[in-house]
DNA sequence: CCTCTCATGTAAGACGTTACATGATTCA
DNA sequence: TGAATCATGTAACGTCTTACATGAGAGG
């Protein structure tokens, strides 16, 4: 499980509470991580107990803001996370995507559906790509490693975009011939 | 759920039995869907108690090969496949990978350790656009949709081992200027 | 006063993964 | 005879999502 090992890293840059880890892991890893309390707080509780983390301190409510509840990483934190840096990753990307997978049997269904669908995630990713504009300023903070990521995720973006258009354009002219406009169409796509 | 709309799409084609699900699923998408048989067989089993597939024929064994069970779309099935192509998508994709997540906190590690990783990963995803270039034959037998799936899927592939490439010179050269010159490479990268 | 954001948490259930159990056929 | 592939399945476990419960402080 790797979302311990992502919380471990966040404490790297300083102690945390658990609706900051929150926030941090949806606004910096949003492209590549969803995140909820359920997952948050019992893992902080898992952490404590296994002695990766420590409750450094307990901001009661009534000063500045509801109670908040600070981790601190621990010596034994520190070299758990070193350990599992180093060790070769599990698994390989997998773009699990409910509408890449709709679009797959859109042949099935009604055309016209289909290319609503598809200027809905048109929509999607402009407002997306606009969002991901608006922070790429602050990935500028962070080190070389956040900021190729960050690079990675707009470009993805972009790229999905690019895609989209392209299917759509595909799509809405399949009648008019099947395979030299559209074989002329794709180079067109890739050559970009 | 998804898997279950899978299979039916995968029924729309013809009638199947499991472990030939699992198979095309590999083959056909597996960029986005990871596949085992702890999901197939109680998918199928629940599929045909609601209604949605019929067990048409058993072979037994002994004749050519050992007993499948082949299943069909029932017109129910058929009607909620539909139903469910027409909806909204729900979720947006992440690209949830371990390699991304680690490598978010490389910083915190061992730098020559980080290049070996990256050199792992580069190695792979250059094995993988290898074998997904000698199935691209079979997909264009496929209609269009499943023809522009691929394409994404292997632009993808690229464009991650062209990031990768970028990131490994980028992350190398980290010490002589760490402003001017990258700069300069992330220009580099962005204008292919 | 009411609503929004901040903040912590739990419980139930859906979903996914791994490991195991079984057995036939094919090919070396 | 032994190993690989084909084929079906289950049980246990781990993870993720959704919904709920609680309550303080800030701002209109």
């Amino acid at each position: 499980m790797s979302i311990k090992y992502a919380i471990l890293g966040l404490l790297h840059y300083r102690d945390m509470y658990g609706y900051e880890i929150k926030r941090h892991i949806e606004q910096n890893a949003g492209f590549m991580w969803a995140i909820n309390y359920g997952q948050i707080y019992p893992n902080l509780k898992q952490l404590k107990n296994e002695g990766f983390v420590t409750l450094k301190e307990v901001n009661e409510a009534g000063k500045k803001g509801p109670s908040r509840k600070l981790y601190s990483l621990t010596q034994r934190g520190r070299e758990g996370f070193s350990q599992w840096l180093s060790d070769d990753p599990e698994r390989f990307m997998l773009m699990r995507d409910p509408f890449f997978l709709r679009f797959m049997f859109f042949g099935f269904g009604d055309r016209s559906r289909a290319l609503e669908l598809i200027d809905d995630q048109i929509r999607h990713y402009e407002e997306q790509i606009e969002r991901r504009r608006e922070r790429m300023a602050r990935w500028q903070k962070f080190d070389i490693y956040v900021r190729l990521l960050a690079e990675l995720g707009v470009d993805f973006n972009q790229r999905i975009l690019d895609w989209l258009k392209h299917a759509r354009k595909e799509i809405s002219c399949a009648e008019e011939d099947s395979t030299t406009a559209s074989a002329a169409r794709r180079e067109e796509w890739k050559g970009r």
